[in-house]
DNA sequence: GTCTATAGCAGGATAGAC
DNA sequence: GTCTATCCTGCTATAGAC
């Protein structure tokens, strides 16, 4: 089960942890099944972590936001050497660090789920998922993007555009189950540049309209 | 806590159900909850439904499906008597079809994360979601578009942008906890109303970018 | 149809050997 | 640190009285 046997159990069981919590969520996972996963001893989580609900913390605190990090280096890494990005260069960059960026298929799709079922459900992980994640790449993205945009355009809709980009590409990777059926596709390599595609310019359009409102006024 | 005891058991059994699956997910509540909070007898459940897994497809079956039914029709009516809605006419609907419709605040929320939980995993409901629900409006709404879009737009093109737009309309309000916090807004009647202004706007402009995509070909 | 009682099992957590 | 054995709680499901 566990790729590399020679990690520490420690590790193992963080890494099975954040499968399993991710695709069947905190309470349809067993204590059991993890640490039958990680191939250690049912006594370890409670060892190495106190309790289930604390390991599902550290799933968080020592796996999510890493993850996170990456996905953030490789939106800035794909930015980098221009320094006043357009808005459909911003925008794609943060449609392929998303949807195509350093993560494996399989951790991009968990790492979607388990941000999304905190944001369905508000746990103790919420606060941590919000103002460590979701605020600052909120601000970053809005950072980005005000250069190129009237100076007076409305802040609360400019933070409602960023919302909603962020929603739908969550959406097309937590939901892709619907999405593959709606559309009739596999999440291919092919399908994925479609995706990225897309995203890049139907929110292009939607954040062009802000422009074109403030010039309006 | 059942507001109407006079209701019949199995009624009563199933509006706890969907509320409680709806908040917690399948696993996280038990039958003895259920029962407790329809102030009904622990083997009802079992008496009525079989088992679990089928009280909780039943929900979906009795309650879901309704529910959505009540929105389309919702949908349907902000349309009646236009025979020629225009783009933005058919995203207002939706959006207030969907963020400001004719379920209660506490319901839509119930209604969206049960969907949300189907489409992040699969289970028995999701077919039933998606060929009974999502794939008809999807067609519905293609088909109410198309009228205002060049005969040879992209068909794939337009697929994911309703998909798009669904996809950011369910995350305003299954995401509800983590959008209040960014935003630093409660979800009142007035943002509420900000917030269909703004679906209806952003997609509008998404969709006309679609519109001068083509032109340009 | 409604209830009690209980079978039968799976879960989290811990104690204590090694 | 790792393992076995075990406690105890809470769950689903069912049998059977009323």
């Amino acid at each position: 089960m566990a790729e590399q046997s020679d990690e520490h159990t420690r590790e193992r069981i963080l890494d099975q942890a954040e499968r399993l919590f991710a695709v069947k969520g905190f309470e349809a996972v067993s204590i059991r099944e993890i640490t039958r996963a990680a191939a250690s001893n049912l006594a370890a989580v409670n060892y190495y972590f106190g309790n289930k609900k604390n390991l599902y913390l550290e799933v968080f605190r020592q796996r999510w936001m890493i993850r996170t990090r990456l996905v953030r280096q490789s939106f800035a890494e794909k930015l980098a050497g221009n320094p006043n990005p357009s808005i459909p260069e911003i925008l794609h960059a943060m449609a392929r660090a998303f949807l195509d960026g350093p993560l494996s298929d399989e951790q991009r799709r968990q790492h979607a789920l388990l941000m999304q079922r905190e944001m369905a459900r508000p746990g103790d992980a919420l606060k941590l998922v919000v103002e460590e994640v979701m605020r600052p790449y909120h601000e970053e993205l809005i950072t980005l993007l005000r250069p190129n945009l009237p100076r007076h355009v409305d802040e609360e809709r400019l933070r409602l555009c960023v919302l909603s980009i962020l929603g739908m590409t969550l959406y097309f990777t937590f939901a892709r189950p619907a999405v593959s059926i709606v559309m009739g596709r596999q999440y291919d390599a092919c399908f994925k540049s479609q995706l990225i595609q897309h995203v890049q310019t139907f929110a292009t359009d939607g954040l062009n309209g802000l422009v074109a409102e403030n010039r309006k006024q």
